[in-house]
DNA sequence: GCCAACGTTGGC
DNA sequence: GCCAACGTTGGC
């Protein structure tokens, strides 16, 4: 099993509303960018996921989810209407792909981006979202990073 | 294939 | 709102 980062803007779609979903379930799409894309892909169901809010006041991991549907094409590259359409891409060759996640976890306080910079130079000293200028949305957590970051929010529960 | 211009992300 | 960092586009 692998673990993964995936941001959203909670201004966009947030924890909440994710916690209020059907079946807590929502399909990830609008993902536009071929690495991310390339995880997308290497996702497996059952796969968890830290649930970052960025762009917001307190940027950081907000919860846990699952991986409950494995890659599939993502229907808004081929919507005109939609912002996240892609002219370039082939129906029958679909460029885009997305998951459905669902809720396992919010967690009681976001873990904040600053608390984790705290442990960048020791536990987290490799992960890729406190590396500077990085914007990549859907990045893979080690599982050392993943142990670290649950006993951190453990200790404040 | 290089690289300047442009658009986007996301912390601050 | 600013701006650094980065990805993408397109001219050559």
């Amino acid at each position: 099993m692998n673990y993964w980062l995936m941001k959203s803007e909670p201004s966009v779609f947030g924890i909440e509303q994710l916690a209020k979903a059907k079946n807590s379930t929502t399909g990830w799409d609008g993902v536009r960018n071929f690495q991310a894309r390339n995880y997308l892909k290497e996702m497996k169901q059952g796969d968890l996921v830290f649930f970052y809010h960025s762009s917001c006041e307190i940027p950081g991991i907000a919860g846990v989810a699952a991986v409950q549907r494995e890659a599939y094409p993502d229907p808004t590259q081929f919507d005109k209407k939609n912002d996240h359409y892609d002219a370039a891409s082939d129906p029958s060759s679909p460029r885009w792909l997305m998951v459905d996640v669902k809720l396992v976890r919010k967690f009681d306080r976001v873990i904040a981006l600053d608390e984790l910079r705290k442990h960048a130079d020791g536990k987290l000293k490799d992960m890729i979202v406190l590396k500077r200028g990085n914007r990549l949305s859907i990045t893979p957590v080690t599982k050392s990073e993943w142990s670290f970051i649950e006993s951190l929010e453990r200790a404040s529960r």
